[in-house]
DNA sequence: AAGTATAATTGTACCGGTACAATTAAACAA
DNA sequence: TTGTTTAATTGTACCGGTACAATTATACTT
């Protein structure tokens, strides 16, 4: 692991167990370099992760501060998103309803960027926090780029497998947001009536090359799913 | 405006007026090195902005690229939300309901983290995108931070007016989403019916220094909102 | 052709430095 | 006490460098 992410992990972790709070102060940079025995610009480019994942935030002249958004119930949208960061202590199940090898549709292919002749994986799930039904997920998977999938796999994170059996990183993702009414049969799933409403989110993961290996959509049990995005900006 | 974010700037601009789409290649680091006239590590923070706003994607050993979304008729989720950014060629207009002096109640107090004895300013709108009905919002404003508002002002960009009039600069902000039904005078505003799907979004805004300066509610229209959000990740 | 080793290309990690602007604390004056 | 100037603190911008790993292109086999 790079010096910097092992840095930033170590922070969060002293963040952590010194039970920190909202605008609590971190040691100054300066006391940081000496601790960890690396640059400035080590320490820095840590620190700017750790603003980017708004775990705190800097200020010019004044110091390093904790941020924190803490609403309880509320998950980040990127956990469930692949990005598994951290779901907290909450437990997240899946019931695997579909596993197979196929040939794409037009859309599908479109949002992968492959052909229609080419194979993908398709997976369907049913995903639970603590229990509770949280969405009813469909996705496509390139089989060039996943060759191989079975159930074991994917009732378990299918990101964690892609990266660490098969070698390849997670680049950046496009989510695309709708929100609408339950379908009968989703409804089915997720244990709701038609027409109750839901938040649709079809995504695309991309790999660090720029290539689309998994386009997804999900949809929310309305109930069960309340979300924090934590943004910094404007960049600008 | 600093190097590194004008020389984003440029690059983006580049890219716009010569048209290049996804997977398209940019010019090498060393020669926009000598292009721009800086050193390496400023071309590295101005690139490294563009791949935050998820213009450009970098590959080592290999180059930079264009990386592009667009979905016709979905919005980044953030441009809506204060920072401005590119609502590309959409205009977006709003009928002003309220601005008034007022004491918060407890829920907005805590999550501006003042006293219910300190004053706000109330916002009510109703946000249009291309005259089409976009959004309900009602927005509370520290009157300490933001002490005078009016309803020209807040027609207009809210936040352009506090960052240049006011001088002080917005960090970075936390967002919660849920997804519920209308109620019948959120209805009448959004010329929908009672117990529609909506999209609810609650913003705290804070300053760079940590303060929050503003709380929003906002009720979307689920017809007209469609958003995108571009993630980075996983940062680990 | 088709695979395989080799070399060139290219971005990233990391170092260590100077200058500076924003904040805060200290000293001072009214 | 209260405001004002001054000084110390502290993070950010920017420079210019070395080393390296991932990619791609080239040359070399078979």
């Amino acid at each position: 692991m790079l010096k910097y992410q092992q840095i930033a992990n170590e922070i969060e972790q002293y963040i952590r167990e010194q039970n920190l709070k909202q605008g609590d102060k971190l040691p100054v940079l300066e006391q940081m370099m000496n601790q960890y025995a690396v640059s400035k610009s080590t320490i820095t480019k840590a620190l700017e992760l750790l603003e980017r994942k708004g775990i705190i935030f800097q200020l010019r002249g004044s110091g390093i501060f904790v941020r924190r958004h803490n609403r309880p119930g509320y998950m980040s949208l990127f956990s469930t998103q692949g990005f598994k960061s951290n779901l907290g202590n909450r437990i997240l199940t899946s019931d695997v309803l579909d596993v197979s090898v196929m040939k794409p549709d037009v859309l599908v292919a479109e949002n992968l960027g492959i052909d229609v002749t080419d194979d993908v994986y398709r997976v369907e799930r049913v995903r639970y926090v603590d229990g509770e039904v949280l969405c009813h997920e469909e996705s496509y998977y390139v089989k060039a780029i996943v060759p191989y999938l079975n159930r074991e796999i994917v009732a378990d994170s299918i990101f964690d497998y892609v990266q660490s059996a098969l070698g390849v990183t997670i680049g950046f993702s496009d989510m695309y947001l709708q929100v609408g009414r339950l379908t009968e049969s989703e409804a089915e799933y997720l244990g709701l009536h038609e027409d109750d409403p839901t938040l649709r989110i079809e995504t695309i993961f991309h790999l660090t090359n720029g290539k689309p290996f998994d386009y997804s959509r999900i949809t929310y049990h309305y109930a069960h799913s309340q979300f924090v995005i934590q943004a910094n900006g404007p960049y600008m």
